[in-house]
DNA sequence: CGGTGATTTGAAAATCGTCAAGAACGGTGG
DNA sequence: CCACCGTTCTTGACGATTTTCAAATCACCG
């Protein structure tokens, strides 16, 4: 399981900075790993004794409550780096990564990761940056959860699906893997009936088509408008400075 | 303003790992200035031209949606790093950081970042981690407002802001700066109003004490519990496998 | 063609936010 | 030292969104 080209990791922005060298030597120390759809590559709580990138296939990371409801923290697409938790320093993961479709993933032992990044200073870019750009989206995230209701938080859920894993077709933008309703669901904090009960709406307004696990929408422009709208007119709260 | 003294600095966990001829670059490029209570170091939207480390003082983190409404994402102790939009690749502030009381910060210009990660290896790992430490309370943020009802939501912020913050007293533990009952409502995703309703039955059950701009936990014990009590017997929830 | 998972829908219940006053507290200035 | 003022906090009543509960339908895979 470890004949692995060049050429494919080289494409990985995660990797785009490094020379060929670089690249070799962060190979050479790579297993790659098939991963049947519906299995998990690691489970929250487990030791974190590995770091992954997505080669190919899709992954969705959930967090399970103490009382076993699931969050969906984020799709793994091919190209991302996932499970650094020990850039935490973190013993275990704190979460669960679980194959939507079935995927192909490289890894590298946890205790490498500091000789990694000390040893390649764009990598330690680059990481940050996409540390970064998940910091910027779970507080998006926070924000909305916080001051949008129901209708509005699914509205940007799905929007920043398209943005992410969007095909376009001829009746608009499709999601490009196979998503429940549930998935939706837990990604936008609220029920899958509510979520079903949304998207019927949405259907006879011709915003968007759904079938079983799939969704595309066929208007994108009226979907931003869902999700822009303010709630109705009820936003006047002062806002006294501390 | 610029009269700093490495033993200040040294003391602060970002830069533990640097060695005093390191400290002495880091410390020459920086500026200091002060933060009057209630004043901005920068807005969210500005241009961010510089990031920070606070020295006294504390300020909150928060984010504006289109519609005025604030969100608490942090706060920020002294010695913590913010404002490091450039780790980001932003041109801009995603947020506003203000002084809850009055401050002093350290302050360096946006452009002389990846010089630093790149040429202070352990530097990289500490900001590593603590982006690392954000998004994994930013993550455990969204799965709180995604699944528990407001009493707990604000039982868990105020655990984390004893965790944080607290001093310990006779009574029990002291939220250490003024926090008023709106911030506290920004942190936990819900009004002032539901807020002070809350606190008006802990304090009835004994397990903090308020006051202005005040909270003392006087049984965190208690609280621990109300944060952890699932709702009702209503979390029987099928999880489906993908 | 049965069965399991996915989705749809209705009706009832519940949590929270909204609206509306007031009261309490602290600081300020005369 | 006291009166005034603005901010913060308190509380009740009401309404609305959203979840819960229940049941039925649908679609696809052996």
């Amino acid at each position: 399981m470890t004949k692995l080209d060049r050429s494919i990791i080289h494409r990985l922005p995660i990797f785009s900075a490094l020379d060929d060298a670089e690249l070799d030597d962060v190979l050479s120390r790579a297993t790659s790993q098939h991963v049947p759809k519906g299995t998990a590559v690691f489970q929250q709580g487990d030791d974190a004794n590995a770091f992954f990138v997505l080669l190919h296939g899709l992954l969705k990371v959930v967090k399970v409550t103490a009382h076993g409801q699931q969050v969906l923290i984020r799709f793994v697409n091919p190209g991302d780096i996932y499970g650094i938790a020990k850039a935490l320093r973190r013993e275990d993961y704190p979460a669960t990564a679980i194959a939507i479709v079935d995927s192909v993933t490289l890894a590298w032992p946890s205790d490498i990761w500091d000789d990694f990044i000390t040893s390649h200073p764009f990598l330690a870019l680059n990481v940050m940056q996409v540390m970064g750009d998940r910091l910027q989206e779970a507080h998006t995230r926070v924000k909305e959860l916080s001051t949008e209701e129901v209708e509005r938080r699914v509205a940007h859920t799905l929007l920043r699906l398209i943005a992410q894993s969007g095909r376009d077709m001829e009746q608009g933008v499709m999601i490009d893997f196979p998503l429940t309703q549930q998935d939706l669901a837990q990604a936008s904090g609220t029920t899958f009936h509510s979520v079903s009960r949304i998207l019927s709406a949405w259907e006879s307004a011709g915003i968007v088509a759904i079938g079983r696990r799939k969704i595309i929408v066929t208007d994108v422009e009226g979907l931003s408008h869902v999700a822009e709208q303010r709630q109705t007119i009820k936003d006047k709260r002062r806002t006294p400075s501390s």
